[in-house]
DNA sequence: TTCATTGCAAAGCGTTTGCAGTCAC
DNA sequence: GTGACTGCAAACGCTTTGCAATGAA
């Protein structure tokens, strides 16, 4: 289910572990059905109609690498000679975000950023203000940080956004 | 210069350490007299000039407390009688991102959200999605990974945000 | 004097809304 | 058949831009 690249890290002032980067080995297709199934579930179970055009833009975004923004999901699908109103994948995005199909960014600008992220695990963006490159990576420090709070501060936390912002010292990346 | 609060957390899956969250104890004029000599070089060493709009921006900015937009520090400015256009907001804010005084925030909306940043440690916020609530806090070990992501991709980290997302448990908060 | 900066208003741009037509149920 | 959903276009809200007037250097 899972390709992972792991790396033995020993910095100097932390004891070592081993970071993960994760990426599906899913098939596509095994992948596309199950999120369909995910959401037909989701719409039935919150008594929303299973339109075409909601399982269309599900199957663009997940036929799609990386993020996406809502334009450029648009002009994919007329592309593809598929119809569908900006309206309707906001709309239908809302959804997906809803049932945790599709996740959103604000990379600190004013376009929101979506990924699918259902076989994803969770993991946080690395980004090269020279290039815009974006590096995904999960670090399980991170999870311990979030227990933390919530021990803290008596509150569930549920979601967490991590943005590293940096540039390249040579061209090692 | 620093008040801090600290706290000793044992949690069961990491060493313990302490949590210190932070908060300026300057006095408010000592703060205002060393922002401003701050701009003041900035803008004389990028040839730009020293108008008065833009001290009285920085003046409004270091007066208030917490996060603010543009729309409400320009309301602010209007009631001090203090005329400046919208335009002339932007435009100074971005020279004050330049020179460190200003920082941005994109807490998931479209509006972007600023806070001062001189004489306040980095830190990180904590937002209660049922009251919009922001709990700053500032955890070591994220420097910890910030760390790690530099010697691993060799590259300099210049800023970074980390944004929990949760709901309180009881009425702990 | 000169030209960077300002205020104003218009334009831009991503997103949301209103509404008549459509189609899932 | 009914009303949730769609496409279209207009509206919205934050931000940026164009331009004539202003004032810092």
């Amino acid at each position: 289910m899972w390709k992972t690249c792991s790396k033995f890290i020993y910095p100097s002032n932390f004891r070592a572990f081993k970071l993960t980067i994760f990426a599906s080995i899913m098939s596509s297709q095994e992948l596309q059905l199950k999120v369909k199934n995910i959401f037909s579930a989701y719409l039935e179970q919150n008594g929303h109609r299973k339109t075409p055009e909601r399982f269309a833009i599900l199957a663009e975004i997940y036929d799609h690498q990386g993020h996406f923004d809502v334009e450029s999901l648009y002009l994919k699908m007329k592309n593809h000679n598929y119809r569908v109103s900006r309206a309707t994948l906001y709309n239908t995005i809302e959804l997906l975000m809803a049932c945790n199909l599709v996740r959103k960014h604000q990379f600190g600008k004013n376009q929101a950023h979506f990924e699918k992220s259902h076989g994803f695990k969770q993991h946080d963006h690395l980004i090269c203000t020279d290039t815009g490159e974006v590096i995904e990576f999960c670090d399980p420090r991170i999870q311990q940080i979030k227990a933390t709070m919530e021990e803290l501060f008596g509150v569930q936390i549920h979601h967490h956004s991590l943005y590293f912002y940096g540039v390249k010292k040579n061209n090692e990346l």
